[in-house]
DNA sequence: CAGAAAAGATTACACATGTAATCTTAAAAA
DNA sequence: TTTTTAAGATTACATGTGTAATCTTTTCTG
């Protein structure tokens, strides 16, 4: 049973772990300890147990260096967050990513640059598909 | 410690339950046992052990007609699904809708209706902030 | 009325998760 | 070289979750 391929269903947690190991890699347990303190008060030994875990799940893997270990992700940013909204957007709206915008807009959490950004993505769709 | 304010936290399985309740309530657990075996099969044991989590859990509540109960949702599919997915954007795409909406695009996700739809949202968003 | 059936309540149980503390071991410091 | 540190490994432990089975109670059914 080898590790190609990723075992996931990383939790919330595990997560915050990642994010910031995709943020700059590779890197000591300290320095993603260091970097998650900029946000949360975590617990240096609650984030390697979070590290343990995500090796053990196949997402993150290490080099060894001296004593300390040099973590990397496995998984590439987009790849994981495409696939999650893609089920998010399945589970919660039917798989319509309309609905979900529908709703942003109707929080008024719509920016300016948001919706330029969606512009520019319909526009590029609309080339790719006339 | 009333229950005014939904504790909620739903998992996924008892997401699906109250997907269907949201479908057509008030409903007995027997309908949403039938409607839920449309897709998955679940033991109706497990369907009513999801009820009553959520009927604890404040979201959902009923009435007693005879021996049956009555439930209905506390809380609006819009207004769940509107926070779920604010905070969902906000873990994983650090708040910015348009990323995940690239993912889709990216991913060939995106149908023409869907682009009709996020054009109508955009020119509805310009003429409220212009 | 007695027994069966069915609704809900209670109990079960393994695995996941958040959140560490303790143990081992190797390297750095004195 | 002995001692102290600090990295990672192992263990811990309460709560949540998926997935029911069993218990209680109340209505039908015969």
């Amino acid at each position: 049973m080898s590790n190609d391929n990723p075992k996931a269903d990383i939790s919330n947690a595990e997560f915050e772990v990642l994010d910031v190991l995709w943020d700059d890699y590779p890197a000591t347990s300290s320095d993603i300890v260091e970097r998650l303190n900029q946000k949360k008060p975590w617990h240096d030994k609650t984030v390697k147990t979070l590290l343990s875990r995500l090796v053990k799940k196949g997402v993150v893997d290490f080099d060894k260096a001296q004593r300390q270990y040099l973590y990397r992700p496995l998984i590439a940013r987009e790849d994981y967050t495409k696939k999650e909204a893609s089920s998010f957007v399945s589970r919660i709206f039917k798989g319509k990513v309309a609905p979900l915008v529908a709703g942003f807009a109707n929080q008024n959490s719509l920016s300016q640059q948001d919706v330029d950004e969606l512009k520019a993505l319909i526009k590029q769709w609309e080339q790719n598909n006339d």
